[in-house]
DNA sequence: TTGTAAAGTTAAGCATACTTAAACTTGAAT
DNA sequence: ATTCAAGTTTAAGTATGCTTAACTTTACAA
């Protein structure tokens, strides 16, 4: 039932408050969703009031047990549009997150099971995302690290990628990186933190904003 | 670019237009759009201004060019996703109308191309409306007549119905009444203005509101 | 032709979701 | 302990999309 902007809200903070703390600052938030500091303020206090995050002032937001059933929900409908369009229209895994950002806040819990039940109940998105079930559960991802994290000389496959930034999704199609693509590390630059890969016979590098987004796992041999 | 509030209204003003006359009433909209007639009045004013609509005071509301524009690419959204959901994911005829209402409004042109293409470029949605064209055109129907204008004792077969009211759709689903099936004018009630119909051996009867909103062409033998 | 009921509009008010600008906390360096 | 800059909140204002209540226009019946 939240409005729009309000289901972007709490899903802003539900993963802002994956990666770091349990809780996030107003600003971030504000970052993340481009509006100003105050209205993050203002909306907080709204949405604090509704039971869907714990808000103390000057100290960070975070969701209760209600918000997070929400952010899931959405997550759910988002990844779950994600692979439906990929599936039956065959579009790109660089075009589908725009449009499930839009769909994911105007769809009924009933379409959204038709969609589920279409895919046979998948339990990873087009980028290697968990998909939250119909119960609520997140399905477990296989131990990964981040580009960043990984050791010269060793070869690894690509397990899931971050596809916020069309532009860079665009950069992945066009090197010819996927899931599931082998990968071997080269070195990492000094100078920027970037990191030279081999894929495909090809040599590429990442800055060390890209490879945070990238996720691998050992290749066992 | 309307708001899903502006879209609505002019979807509304031009469903009115179509049976009556070149103009609707601002009351005639409040019903439409469960608002109150000062809400449709101020609205019509910011409509205006924008150049959707054609307003003048206690004259009636019509749609300009642009507006005509914009409402027949709504309409087009809304079909298409009708059928869409209803060939990919097997939904029934009765169930698509609410799903298409919230979705039409958050599809990009992108989108509804890949959606429209996959489909073959259809001409018609599940329930005979034609489905307007990529460039703006609207399909032919062929002639058609609404149920109260039949003659007794002559058959026809439907070729169109109105999907607004799940309730009636479920009721024309359980007594198997669908696209293309042809019935057999019975009787006209002077009573209440119904009408009996047989219809796969079976006898019906509809009242004169919802005989208004099928849609049948005669069989030629 | 005029009076009046129905239809339609304006005015004032409310909630949402923002903005900018001013005021306030906090905490870390002095 | 004090200060002050960064971070955060409050206050005031805006646009949208509605509401109710009061007012205006229209049409048509006498």
């Amino acid at each position: 039932m939240p409005s729009i902007s309000k289901e972007n809200y709490i899903k802003a903070v539900y993963s802002l408050c994956q990666n770091d703390a349990h809780s996030v600052s107003t600003s971030a938030l504000a970052t993340k969703l481009n509006i100003t500091n105050a209205a993050t303020s203002d909306m907080a206090k709204g949405l604090s009031k509704q039971g869907f995050i714990k808000y103390e002032k000057y100290k960070g937001v975070s969701l209760t047990p209600k918000g997070e059933k929400t952010a899931i929900e959405i997550i759910r409908k988002h990844r779950l549009w994600e692979l439906f369009l990929m599936k039956s229209l065959e579009l790109g895994w660089e075009e589908v997150h725009s449009e499930a950002e839009h769909l994911e806040h105007q769809t009924t819990e009933f379409l959204m099971n038709k969609i589920d039940d279409f895919l046979g109940n998948p339990k990873f998105d087009p980028h290697g995302e968990p998909i939250p079930q119909k119960d609520g559960t997140i399905p477990n991802m296989e131990a990964q690290i981040s580009l960043n994290k990984s050791q010269v000389g060793k070869e690894y496959l690509v397990k899931r990628v971050n596809d916020e930034s069309k532009e860079v999704m665009d950069y992945f199609t066009e090197i010819g990186l996927n899931l599931n693509s082998k990968i071997k590390i080269k070195n990492f630059l000094k100078y920027d933190n970037s990191t030279i890969i081999e894929l495909n016979d090809n040599v590429h590098s990442f800055s060390e904003k890209i490879g945070k987004r990238i996720f691998i796992s050992q290749l066992n041999e």
